[in-house]
DNA sequence: TATCTGTTATACTTTATATATAACAAGTAG
DNA sequence: CTACTTGTTATATATAAAGTATAACAGATA
């Protein structure tokens, strides 16, 4: 798996690899329907345990972007990806405050963030070009 | 003080504390050199511990928000206010990553994550644009 | 000299995170 | 049917973060 964990991070595991899941479905690395390494396989390839793995995937079901079946394992989701509802938005929006107001507070001008948004979405859309050519 | 706290959200009071502070700044509700309650004062008035309190007005004094003086107490930084340097736009660019990547896995267009972060920008800088006129 | 300030120290509780084992139930392949 | 792999559940443990509760200290001020 492209999966990289940083265990010295303050950023709890399961947060990021759940977070790594997403945008691996974001960018289209991970492709509907595709199969994920079972909690076992994933956990002894990462070096953590299963039950960490687990908070992972399950965080993931629940919001939509998993399903699990009994013995095929974990699927990212067939059908419809979970959408931009108003639930969404409204999480979103409270955890970006906080950004956006301490960026507001050390001065950065409204185009400053959206250019860092725009690079942002654009990284994660196209991981590709991260450090190489734009092909 | 114009602080509101859930103590039943998952995020951490002294967090809370510290981005309504931010946003106080960021907002111009907080001006230069204005002084803050005492952390008893202030926890007293918010019923939490005065640690709690204490814990946030640290990591501000961390940042380079506040100023901490013996007798005079907490106030706002009167020199400048720290700058949207590149340390803080590493970590502004890491803390927003996963929220920019779902909002892609979930089909958010790019404008609908700029007109967001448009949004909260106004009102970052303009509170009373809360529920009212734009006036 | 009191009083108020931030600060430090100690102790305790609760919750979150992570690991370690073990066992169970449901599919699937032999 | 048997064996194996799957997610799942349960129990236990360890560590750290968060929050509270008290107490005491040192500096500045009225």
């Amino acid at each position: 798996m492209f999966i990289e964990l940083d265990l010295q991070s303050e950023v709890p595991i399961y947060k990021q690899l759940a977070d790594q899941l997403i945008e691996g479905i974001a960018s289209g690395k991970l492709s509907s329907g595709q199969p994920l390494p079972s909690v076992r396989t994933l956990a002894a390839d990462l070096g953590i345990n299963l039950h960490t793995v687990n908070k992972a995937y399950q965080a993931l079901k629940q919001e939509g972007f998993l399903e699990i079946h009994r013995k095929q394992g974990v699927i990212v989701q067939p059908g419809a990806l979970p959408t931009a509802d108003a639930a969404f938005r409204e999480r979103l929006g409270r955890d970006l405050r906080p950004l956006v107001a301490e960026a507001v507070a050390r001065g950065m001008k409204e185009n400053e963030l959206q250019t860092l948004i725009t690079a942002l979405y654009g990284q994660v859309r196209n991981p590709s070009s991260q450090g190489g050519a734009s092909t």
